[in-house]
DNA sequence: GATACCAGCTTGGTATACCAAAACGGTATC
DNA sequence: GATACCGTTTTGGTATACCAAGCTGGTATC
């Protein structure tokens, strides 16, 4: 693997497992010491994620993306467009066998499994669902959409229950693809989203002091 | 400006303008010594145009990417979810006041203004509709999409009929948003899109010898 | 004549040196 | 004590040298 792959993906991890906080400034001498990499493939890999919205230029330098409440709103709006596409797709396929493998997937969790697993099967969900569409853009958007997300979902506050009730809405959604009946996927998924935009928006939010106490840069 | 973004956009200029055919193969050192430029920018301009998938990776090197007509089937679902939701949104706002900057500058255009000009106004019809909507996301999306698509619209033969017809379809969408009736404009952007993806695609497969025998790789 | 092999060249990947501009800090002045 | 100014340091932008992998063309061998 290049030095710019492996620079592009330990710093994305970094960023996304928030071991560098939103709203923290980086220099490219930093990474290439941190990384043992020169600023050539440094470079390249800023510029990859500066594309996925992880990180933006502040003036001259760089900065690891802020928590962006209004963006949070937006990208439910954006997701809304492409995810209910996609599941429409999923619906009026000949073969929608593939919604099966993604219910085992929601499965495989249980109340043993670490949490971090949660979120990551929550996101691949949506990412899952997207690629039995078959549309390579549907797909990647939703991809974009979940990564830009993915550390405010982290940092939200859910309870047991709130897990529960998304893994009972994302079985909902998967029974109304199986059955072709892309209507009310469609509205089952509008309303998944919207929801969990709404507790996402509303926990950042109420915990925004608490965020900031602790270095990230919240907007509103 | 800095050298990164000279090269970046004037390569980008050359590929969309099809001075560079597509499926052409690319050397970081003769972009190099054509504008000038030392390697460093040139590697940073390559990156950004892969990301927009204007160029892509051929084993080591760089490839001008291909006409795909497959691919412009899918995109042409993509947008219809994202330019759909975008325009839903614009029928719903208070303040509609943007739908008539955007049929000023469609009147701009007539019999006498050059063939680059209504290219030109083409795409922007849709970005300015999407960025009237106030979606970052949405917007995004669609310029992106539009890019993707712009060598493909400029190859595509259409006669005096069909640019007179895209025309009057664009300005009943705008009276449709103007009118605040979401669900006509989303009904007619659709139909638009289709048809749209329709006389682009039969044109490029029909014509696709002859693309051929200009040098540029069709793929279908 | 075909094929296997080798040398040279091309090319992307990387490291690094140099530069200008901006940020920082300290000092002198009011 | 505040502020304006100047030198130092830091930092991104750029140019370039070097390397390894892969391609090319030619040659030698069968």
């Amino acid at each position: 693997m290049s030095q710019m792959q492996n620079v592009e993906r330990q710093l994305r991890e970094m960023i996304l497992g928030l071991e560098i906080g939103p709203g923290e400034r980086l220099t490219e001498r930093w990474i290439e010491s941190r990384f043992g990499a020169s600023r050539t493939p440094v470079r390249a890999a800023l510029l990859r994620l500066e594309t996925e919205g992880l990180i933006g230029r502040d003036g001259r330098g760089w900065t690891v993306a802020p928590i962006n409440l209004a963006e949070l709103g937006q990208i439910a709006v954006y997701r809304e467009a492409v995810e209910v596409a996609a599941v429409r797709l999923t619906a009026a396929l000949e073969d929608r066998g593939g919604v099966d493998v993604i219910a085992a997937m929601l499965d495989s969790c249980d109340a043993e499994t670490p949490r971090e697993e949660w979120h990551r099967v929550g996101m691949d969900f949506h990412i899952e669902l997207a690629r039995l569409s078959g549309n390579e853009f549907l797909l990647r958007a939703v991809r974009d959409a979940m990564t830009r997300l993915s550390r405010a979902r982290w940092l939200e506050v859910r309870d047991e229950k709130a897990l529960g009730r998304a893994w009972a809405e994302h079985h909902a959604i998967l029974a109304a693809a199986r059955a072709g009946d892309a209507d009310e996927a469609a509205r089952l998924l509008s309303a998944h989203i919207a929801g969990s935009r709404d507790r996402l928006v509303t926990s950042l939010h109420d915990d925004r002091r608490g965020l900031r106490a602790r270095g990230f840069a919240v907007v509103e």
